[in-house]
DNA sequence: AGTAAAATTGACCTGTTGGTAAATATTACA
DNA sequence: TGTAATATTTACCAACAGGTCAATTTTACT
């Protein structure tokens, strides 16, 4: 015990609390854009404000930080599946939940590529939470499937549908560079969430065939 | 002229030809997995068979490697949209439209998530492409907005339609790893394709309302 | 076969990167 | 106020990265 790391003992000082938020707050930046091979602590450090060896004083090394950050993330990232209800309106629930969907994209874009960033390489830092996220998606795949066949919205695979969800809200954080350069410039934030929401509710409810109402 | 490199020479040599293909392909595995800057020469290098300094021989610089796989990468990708058809029926041409991108997705992934990359960190490499691309987006989105005003598609917003539909797409080609980790292991990738494929359809034509037909 | 151009290599250089060691400064708390 | 634990910094290291150079081998062509 010559080295007591500050990450390691019991009680967080009051330092080092803000501390290591201010280094998961800056690596989350940097992370998010670079990739974890792409970053480099230096750039953390710097954008944390802090001297690196500094910051290997709260994080013994660029891994533990990224997984902190992959660890807080998934969690957030998967309740709005969570809250499906299998009890509510099929249509309603799964509207309800491509608009939270949307709003994570929306607030937290940064996680939202930092996950991205994860995927493109294969995952090769979160197999064993994939395995977690797998187990979630197929019991709400069963409330999805128990839907249709109650006859209450129509027949279609529930896994491709809830990758379309999460594909369609999750491009908006993940590319938005893409949208922004096509989207007119002068169109705000505001304007572009509420129009990919009202898009995707009309897709994803209705499609694209005239509607004979 | 001390140093004709053979990049710049007007004839490509067979063996220039050869080698050129090879640093490309190998390129392409490496940047596609780890981004521009997690990628290394020494790593292409190694993957095209060949020492670094001969690779460099090829290719002067890093970037000069990246900016060819972008540039080809981008025009193949935006073919399937360049051939939507403004005198076909809509449904038609948005779902062959679709097919065609899931096709790309399918049978090449690794340009995909290159692109996907660039996006990732700001696509710092490809602002004039992304003009071009706005200018080619805004010409169809014309299109779909005249099918629209003609009563021959529901009413939408067509760029976030396009936005849809490049999304759900390109999600399997990179977010592959984790489609694979969701979907039982032993579906073959003819079978996830053809249930994507089916899953598309029905949701973009008709969405998930019991249709009363 | 001879030769000039093209291709390849090993050795090397410079800057960067992840991480360490030891010394110093700061803080919390009795 | 003293002191032990905590926090920070300076100086460093070894490995790696992008890229160059000069020398050597291979190829294409007469």
């Amino acid at each position: 015990m010559t080295k007591p790391r500050a990450a390691e003992t019991r009680k967080r000082t009051r330092i080092q609390k803000e501390n290591e938020d201010r280094i998961l707050e800056a690596a989350l930046d940097i992370f998010s854009t670079f990739g974890f091979r792409g970053a480099t602590i230096d750039q953390i450090a710097n954008a944390a404000g802090m001297s690196k060896p500094n910051l290997l004083y709260y994080f013994r090394t660029k891994e533990a930080i990224h997984q902190v950050l992959i660890d807080t993330l998934l969690d957030n990232w998967l309740d709005p599946l969570r809250e499906l209800n299998p009890d509510g309106d099929p249509l309603a629930e799964l509207q309800s939940y491509i608009r939270r969907k949307l709003e994570l994209a929306r607030d937290y874009p940064r996680e939202s590529r930092l996950f991205a960033n994860e995927m493109l390489q294969g995952a090769p830092r979160i197999q064993e939470e994939l395995r977690d996220l797998k187990a979630l998606v197929d019991e709400k795949a069963a409330v999805i499937e128990q839907w249709i066949k109650d006859g209450k919205m129509a027949r279609c695979n529930p896994h491709h549908l809830i990758f379309s969800i999460w594909a369609t809200t999750q491009h908006y954080a993940d590319f938005d560079v893409q949208v922004c350069a096509i989207l007119a410039e002068e169109e705000s934030i505001e304007r572009r969430f509420s129009d990919a929401a009202k898009t995707l509710e009309q897709l994803f409810v209705h499609g694209l065939k005239i509607s004979t109402k």
